[in-house]
DNA sequence: AATTCGGGGAT
DNA sequence: ATCCCAGAATT
C-alpha cells in the first residue's frame, strides 16, 4: 500500500469532476444524513431519493418523527423493505427527544447505542454531519479495498469486514475525509461492482491489485442457504405482502388468508399463523380482538 | 459465526 | 432465475 497518495489523488479529482449529486451530499443536518444512511442499509440508492424526499415532508425533525404513530411510519415505509429499520428509527426519535433534547450524540460510541445504528452508520453520520476525519465501510469500499489491495479472483473474494475496518483506517486521507469517503463509495457503485466491475472505465484501475487479473471475473458458487418459506416463497416476502394488506385496514386472519392464497387450507392456516405470531413479536401488527392491523 | 429481515434493479 | 444492494440485530 505505498501507492496510497496516488489512489487518494486519483479517487478525489475524480469525485470533484463526477460526484453523484444526492440531495444529502449538502445536508449538514444530522438526522437528514441519518435518515438517508437507515434508508440505503441494504437498499440501492436510486430507490432511496424519492422516499427521502417524502419523509422530510412528513417527518421534518426527529420531534416530529417522535410524535408520529408506528402506523404513519409504517406505510410511509412501505415498499423500501426491511421495516424494522422503520421502526427503530421511530424509537431512535424517541429516545433523542427523551434523553438528548431531540439532537443526535456526536460521537460514533453514542451513536451506535441508539436502536438501527450499527457500526457503519455511527460513522457515516459522524463524517457526513460532523465533518470528523473517521473511516467508513460498505460494500462498496470493503469490495474496493480487497480488489485494490489484494490479488482478487472471483467476485466474491473480499476481505473480513473486520481487516477492511483496519484497512480503512490505515488509508485515510489527512484532509478532504468526507470527499474520500464519497469517492469510493460512488466508484463501488459505478465501476467496481460486485458483478461485472468496470475496469477500463475505472479512476483506479492503475493501482489496483485486480484489475489485471485474468481470471478477475470467474463466476463464483456459493451456498446460498435456503430460507425458510412456504410454497417456495421465502417468509419475509409474506410477511412484506401482509403488511402491504393490512395498510388498506385492519381485518381478520382468513381475511389476509383470502387475499393471499385465494384458496387456502390447513398448510396455508396455519403458516399465516406463524407469520402473524412473528410479526406481532416484532411490533409490526397488532391484535384487537379477531381483527388484525398495523401496529399502532 | 450464521441467520433473519424486503423489495426491486441488474445481469 | 439468480445475484445484489451506503447493514443491523438476533441467535
Amino acid at each position: 500500500m505505498n501507492n496510497v497518495k496516488s489512489i487518494h489523488a486519483a479517487a478525489l479529482s475524480w469525485y470533484a469532476a463526477n460526484a453523484r449529486a444526492f440531495p444529502w451530499r449538502r445536508e449538514r443536518d444530522p438526522y437528514r444524513i441519518l435518515l438517508s444512511e437507515m434508508m440505503s442499509q441494504q437498499t440501492q440508492i436510486s430507490r432511496v431519493i424519492a422516499y427521502y424526499k417524502r419523509w422530510l415532508r412528513l417527518f421534518p425533525t426527529l420531534s416530529d418523527l417522535a410524535l408520529a404513530s408506528k402506523g404513519d411510519v409504517l406505510r410511509e415505509w412501505s415498499g423500501l423493505g426491511y421495516n424494522s429499520r422503520a421502526l427503530r428509527l421511530h424509537a431512535l426519535a424517541k429516545t433523542v427527544v427523551a434523553e438528548y433534547d431531540g439532537k443526535l450524540p456526536r460521537t460514533v460510541a453514542a451513536l451506535e447505542e441508539l436502536p438501527g445504528i450499527g457500526r457503519y452508520t455511527a460513522h457515516a453520520v459522524v463524517c457526513c454531519a460532523y465533518r470528523k476525519a473517521v473511516p467508513v465501510v460498505d460494500v462498496n469500499i470493503r469490495r474496493i479495498f480487497s480488489r485494490t489491495f489484494f490479488d482478487v479472483h472471483a467476485a466474491d473474494e473480499m476481505q473480513s469486514d473486520r481487516d477492511a475496518w483496519t484497512i480503512a483506517a490505515r488509508v485515510l486521507p489527512n484532509t478532504k475525509v468526507f470527499q474520500w469517503n464519497q469517492s469510493l463509495m460512488d466508484i463501488g457503485a459505478l465501476f467496481c461492482t460486485a458483478r461485472s466491475p468496470k475496469c477500463g472505465l475505472c479512476p483506479l484501475s492503475k493501482f489496483c491489485m485486480s484489475a489485471a487479473s485474468p481470471s478477475f471475473l470467474l463466476p463464483v458458487k456459493k451456498k446460498r442457504s435456503s430460507e425458510p418459506g412456504f410454497n417456495g416463497i421465502p417468509r419475509r416476502l409474506y410477511r412484506g405482502r401482509i403488511l402491504k394488506l393490512l395498510h388498506a385496514g385492519p381485518m381478520s386472519e382468513d381475511d389476509i388468508a383470502q387475499r393471499l392464497w385465494s384458496k387456502f387450507g390447513d398448510g396455508e392456516t396455519e403458516w399465516l399463523r406463524h407469520v402473524l405470531g412473528q410479526m406481532e413479536k416484532s411490533s409490526l401488527i397488532a391484535r384487537r380482538g379477531k381483527k388484525i392491523s398495523v401496529a399502532a
